[in-house]
DNA sequence: CTAGGGTTAG
């Protein structure tokens, strides 16, 4: 490598730091020739190396290096800073900021946008709280980027209306800061607020790029509003938005979170390129809608063209075969991942999650406990819940409450497993033991979350909750729905009071069930949309057996498609039958 | 010399 008597210069240093492209031990050779060298090297040289260092992910030894320096200038506090928030490592972040105030050194304009960053990573809001603080005492809250890592800063913590006030009182707001808070809104489950501010975007006359498409297809899907979303896309195309890959893999996205298949895959079969995301959204889209086949077959196709599967193809894989009951399909799957000897497609939790519910779902509940028991990760609520709604669907009273136990120790504050087990008690005719839950969540202060539905018509979202009067055109809507009912008993359909989980008189459980959201929402789309177009509704969470029975007879009465999609998967109606087969 | 925004899954 180097001639011992050569004697080193700093061009050399700087030549070599170039040459050793990204080889951490080269870097602490190099460190040490420095070192022994004697020569007094600049910092900005120092700070290449540094920059190497934390490219490659070895903050130890930045660190190190770091530490021998002598009064290191800011610009290399705020290299390391950087480098602790590419390396995820919010927690020596803050320490490091509190030796910089040990240390009396001032913060300038760059240290903030990391250090605000990394306590986003961490995740503590009182933290922030204080780092806002000192932002303000420092002035530096007039920065746009500052504001702006801030604004998002709050909107991870859950402080929407914080962000929101930050956001609005920003001066002179440029494209990054309406795309970073777009992209925020949709990101945290707020895309109904993401469409308002991305019309409130449009007034101001800030022109939009392909980041805020994307944000805003994203949004689309998740409202499940195809017309909006068709709109969008056409304006940008109109405005010569650069649609590059990831515009198109977010309207393919879109398309199927509404429920069109069909389109999604014209889509898809005419992009230009397709990269491994394309693949997965349409597996996992696929999946979602109950095309098990298609979504299997295109896995094939996949890896025909040799391209490699990541662990999100795979979740789409073993939900296809989950939703289909393809229990030893799935297995095989599953395994496929296990022997792939490619560390970054072994199982995640995820994935056990997936297996627990294929296992569950197809009734084999011991089967799917001893895999928990087996599995070599630490099992979390998410697989635990798995189980738990698989003993649900089969009325397993006794495994539920076992499973439902371990739940109360890991997620007190997910209310969703105790609905569950309290579903598992009514349909058992337990009313004590619903008592016993209910009494118990309101103790421990766990709430359930609202169900509601939505339907999106005229280009406005229209949301209905059970029993939901507010409407303007809610005469009409219950109206219509007695119609409905009346001509669909005639047909023979008998209201499923079982999915009532009160314990009230068959009476009262009729008129309870005939108003759920979903029932509302299909009315109010009977009355309003357009015979020809299909009729789509969103429902926030899992879909009962009454409104699934009532929505086939619809179809059939009506002679319309009724696409719904609840939290896990659509179902699509059709003809009095449904895509799911009764399985879901 | 350094700083803020996007797609699948959760």
């Amino acid at each position: 490598m180097l001639a011992k008597q050569t004697p080193l210069t700093k061009q050399m240093l700087s030549k070599l730091l170039r040459a050793s492209s990204s080889k951490p031990k080269q870097f602490k050779k190099i460190h040490a020739l420095v070192l022994t060298s004697g020569l007094s090297v600049k910092n900005s040289l120092l700070t290449q190396l540094l920059e190497k260092l934390i490219l490659v992910g070895d903050m130890c030894y930045a660190r190190q290096m770091f530490d021998e320096m002598h009064k290191p200038r800011i610009f290399l506090w705020n290299t390391l800073f950087k480098g602790y928030v590419k390396n995820q490592l919010p927690l020596e972040s803050v320490m490091l900021y509190k030796n910089m105030r040990d240390l009396d050194v001032r913060p300038d304009e760059f240290t903030y946008p990391f250090v605000v960053k990394a306590i986003s990573q961490l995740g503590v809001l009182p933290c922030g709280f204080a780092f806002h603080a000192h932002v303000l005492k420092y002035g530096f809250e007039t920065l746009g980027i500052v504001a702006t890592e801030l604004v998002m800063m709050y909107m991870k913590f859950g402080e929407l209306s914080s962000a929101e006030f930050l956001f609005e009182s920003m001066q002179g707001k440029d494209l990054v800061a309406w795309n970073a808070f777009i992209a925020a809104c949709v990101q945290t489950g707020n895309s109904a607020i993401a469409l308002e501010y991305y019309h409130k975007m449009c007034e101001d006359a800030v022109q939009f790029d392909s980041f805020t498409v994307v944000s805003v297809l994203s949004a689309c899907g998740q409202l499940g509003s195809l017309e909006i979303g068709k709109q969008i896309y056409d304006r940008a195309r109109k405005e010569d938005i650069d649609c590059n890959i990831i515009v198109e893999n977010a309207k393919l996205d879109m398309y199927l979170k509404c429920g069109s298949t069909e389109a999604a895959r014209v889509l898809f079969d005419e992009m230009r390129q397709r990269n491994i995301v394309s693949w997965s959204t349409m597996i996992v889209g696929y999946a979602m809608n109950g095309d098990s086949e298609e979504a299997l077959a295109l896995f094939t196709m996949m890896q025909n063209e040799g391209l490699r599967p990541n662990y999100v193809t795979f979740l789409g894989v073993l939900s296809a075969c989950s939703h289909a009951g393809l229990v030893n399909e799935g297995k095989r799957y599953f395994n496929l991942m296990v022997r792939s000897n490619d560390k970054n497609l072994q199982p995640r939790k995820e994935h056990y999650a997936c297996m627990v519910d294929l296992l569950g779902r197809s009734g084999l509940l011991e089967e799917a406990y001893e895999f928990i028991k087996k599995m070599p990760l630490e099992p979390d609520a998410g697989i635990w819940g798995a189980l738990l709604g698989a003993c649900a669907v089969h009325c397993d009273m006794k495994l539920g409450q076992k499973v439902a136990d371990l739940l109360v120790e890991t997620a007190p504050d997910i209310g969703a497993y105790q609905v569950l087990l309290s579903n598992i008690y009514a349909a058992a005719g337990k009313w004590d033991c619903v008592d016993k839950v209910r009494s118990k969540m309101r103790k421990l202060g766990t709430k359930k979350v609202t169900a509601y539905s939505s339907v999106e018509f005229d280009g406005k979202i229209h949301v209905f909750n059970r029993g939901d009067q507010s409407h303007v055109q809610s005469k009409a809507i219950y109206e219509k729905l007695e119609e409905i009912l009346k001509k669909i008993r005639n047909m023979g359909y008998v209201p499923h009071t079982g999915s009532v989980f009160h314990d009230v008189e068959t009476e009262e459980k009729e008129s309870s069930l005939s108003h759920h959201s979903e029932k509302l929402a299909i009315a109010f789309a009977l009355i309003n949309g357009r015979p020809e177009h299909p009729i789509r509704v969103m429902k926030n969470l899992r879909t009962c057996d009454d409104c699934h029975v009532f929505a086939k007879f619809v179809s059939r009465l009506t002679s319309r498609d009724i696409i719904m999609r609840d939290k896990n998967r659509f179902h699509h109606f059709r003809n009095g039958a449904c895509s799911c087969r009764e399985f879901w």
